[in-house]
DNA sequence: ATGGCCTGCAACGCAGGA
């Protein structure tokens, strides 16, 4: 099984890319980030043609998640239950018998604003949420743009962005608390090349310069990591003309 | 130098992203 996550930033501008880099890389899941659409919007037709089914959850202008697979997904989740939330930022099915869970942490702007806050909150509540999820789901994978960088390798300028948001103490705190749960960062499991990321600034020649963060990751169950065979990121989309400033991560799992 | 770039919405600039 190949599981992929991606923040497209806005489904409907990069569907041409998507539609190619689903026909090269015929991932098996794929977990969508900033769709940026209203329900009624969502190219399902297009994507059925490609072999996907559509889960999604979306809304007008800001955030939207959805998830693709080839199989039929079951026990969809909106949201983290119990937590009030407008924003439509969390997904989650079982495919085949594995429990997929799409994320959009906040952003959190900036640490003196109120969105920081909401960062946090936000993420209190999906660690009591994963906690129950594990429990009852032993084949669990969280894929998503975390917005967190969880350490300095992570970081084009770790000096430059200590103390910044995606790079402060408390969000890594919340990133180190899910490893505690069980849960293990997938990248990490293998061995990867130094100054390894995810997301490029559009500004300045970012992803030119390489001067980019880790924030968009793949966690695995111990039972999934297990069987985890691969993972790593694929730079190729973000190649490609007017890309999404995020390009997606890839986890393979032996059957 | 506190902005640079991109997206959506709606209006000819703004909010939000990271």
């Amino acid at each position: 099984m190949k599981i992929a996550t991606w923040n497209v930033n806005s489904l409907k501008v990069r569907l041409p890319h998507l539609l190619d880099w689903l026909a090269t890389e015929r991932p098996d899941v794929v977990c969508l980030q900033e769709t940026k659409l209203t329900d009624d919007n969502f190219p399902a037709a297009e994507l059925e043609k490609a072999g996907y089914r559509s889960t999604y959850s979306g809304q007008k202008t800001y955030n939207g998640v959805a998830i693709l697979s080839r199989l039929v997904a079951g026990d969809i989740v909106t949201g983290i239950p119990g937590f009030s939330d407008e924003q439509k930022r969390v997904l989650a099915a079982t495919v085949d018998g594995t429990r997929i869970i799409c994320l959009y942490i906040p952003n959190g702007q900036s640490v003196d604003s109120d969105k920081y806050q909401y960062k946090l909150a936000w993420l209190h509540a999906l660690q009591s949420w994963l906690k129950t999820e594990l429990a009852t789901h032993p084949r669990l994978a969280v894929l998503g743009d975390f917005n967190i960088a969880p350490e300095d390798r992570d970081v084009y300028d770790p000096v430059a962005w200590a103390g910044q948001v995606l790079c402060t103490e408390p969000e890594r705190e919340h990133f180190r608390g899910m490893l505690g749960q069980g849960l293990l960062d997938a990248f990490r499991m293998f061995e990867q090349d130094d100054k390894s990321y995810s997301w490029w600034d559009y500004r300045q020649g970012g992803f030119r310069r390489n001067l980019g963060l880790r924030i968009d990751h793949i966690l695995l169950s111990a039972e999934l990591a297990a069987a985890c065979r691969t993972c790593r990121i694929d730079k190729t989309p973000r190649t490609w003309e007017r890309p999404s400033d995020h390009t997606p991560v890839i986890a393979e799992i032996t059957d």
